[in-house]
DNA sequence: TAATCGTGGAA
DNA sequence: TTTCCAAGATT
């Protein structure tokens, strides 16, 4: 173990990617937010969109707190997973000025599993703690050639492994080492630390773990823009689903003239709208925006895309 | 346990 | 163009 523990400090001091920012941070609220960000979503997206400018915004857990949730959720647009947003604000106003330290007590808070409190703990405070999220996922899965194991397994094979002398760089090494090695498409296996120990390796099979495709459904909406003296009237969404985010809603029998098409990916269905556009007179429900106005909203790309249709449309 | 919840990069 | 899927949590 010593020796696996030495090989992976070694492949990290000389491959880690050191400067990523929330890696030369020692301010837990930075390292948190990072978390939060990076879940199920790729490093480039939020090292180059959404890290330091929701920081500038949000200097600290305080200004956070402060803060409207429409004013964080314009910050996260474009990101996805809006809970995520919403639980970041909840959590600043439930913890400001400073988070807690115990992965007790940072897993009680919204929006904060095992594996971002045991990501908190060992980034924001050196704690004894492995995380265990897609990467270490895929590496364990291998190294034990395992098709689709459970989630308390995985963490105990995780905290097996844990390398207790240096938990912030072990944990950091295997995100690493799962990204840039042990990577899903042609693992570059003759440079894994692993490599002596893996049964993936040893049974030239890399299809750990296994991966179950789901097809996906097609659905279809109607949108009406409804323009009032050059606005555009839009509504805030409830419920789960881009929760807290303007849009325009949808309509079961569309009026006025059709514009075009919107198509767009969501993770568990498909979506075609088809955009017609219908001018009113005046205000029944909801309210209308001017063009500057909507800019300073929070949208869903859907709702991007249809704003823009409507654009080109006048 | 299995759905649900977004988006964009990459092949 | 289509498909996969990336630092998961919640219900």
């Amino acid at each position: 173990m010593q020796d696996i523990h030495q090989k992976l400090h070694k492949w990290y001091s000389i491959n880690g990617r050191k400067e990523l920012p929330w890696r030369n941070s020692e301010d837990p609220y930075h390292i948190y937010l990072s978390e939060i960000m990076l879940q199920q979503t790729q490093v480039k997206t939020v090292l180059e969109r959404y890290y330091f400018p929701f920081l500038k915004k949000f200097p600290t857990l305080k200004s956070l707190a402060n803060a409207s949730l429409d004013e964080v959720l314009k910050s996260w647009e474009g990101l996805g997973y809006y809970t995520r947003a919403k639980n970041l604000h909840k959590c600043a106003q439930l913890t400001a000025p400073k988070l807690p330290k115990s992965y007790e007590s940072l897993l009680a808070l919204p929006g904060i599993g095992k594996n971002t409190a045991s990501a908190i703990c060992a980034f924001a405070y050196k704690q004894k703690r492995a995380v265990m999220e897609a990467n270490v996922r895929r590496i364990l899965c291998r190294i034990h050639a395992l098709d689709d194991p459970s989630s308390d397994l995985l963490i105990e094979y995780a905290e097996a492994l844990l390398d207790e002398e240096n938990p912030y760089d072990y944990n950091q090494a295997m995100m690493d080492i799962g990204s840039m090695v042990c990577t899903v498409k042609n693992p570059q296996c003759e440079i894994c630390p692993f490599l002596s120990m893996c049964q993936a390796h040893e049974l030239a099979c890399y299809d750990f773990p296994l991966k179950k495709k789901k097809s996906i459904p097609l659905k279809h909406e109607n949108i009406v823009v409804e323009l009032c003296e050059g606005r555009v009237k839009l509504i805030q969404r409830e419920g789960r689903f881009l929760h807290g985010l303007w849009g325009f809603s949808a309509s079961e029998n569309p009026r006025g003239t059709k514009i075009g098409e919107v198509r767009h990916q969501y993770t568990h269905f498909k979506l075609e709208v088809s955009v017609y556009l219908k001018s009113v007179s005046a205000h029944k429900e909801g309210e209308a925006f001017s063009k500057d106005e909507i800019e300073t909203l929070a949208l869903s790309t859907v709702d991007k895309k249809i704003l823009k249709l409507l654009t080109s449309h006048l």
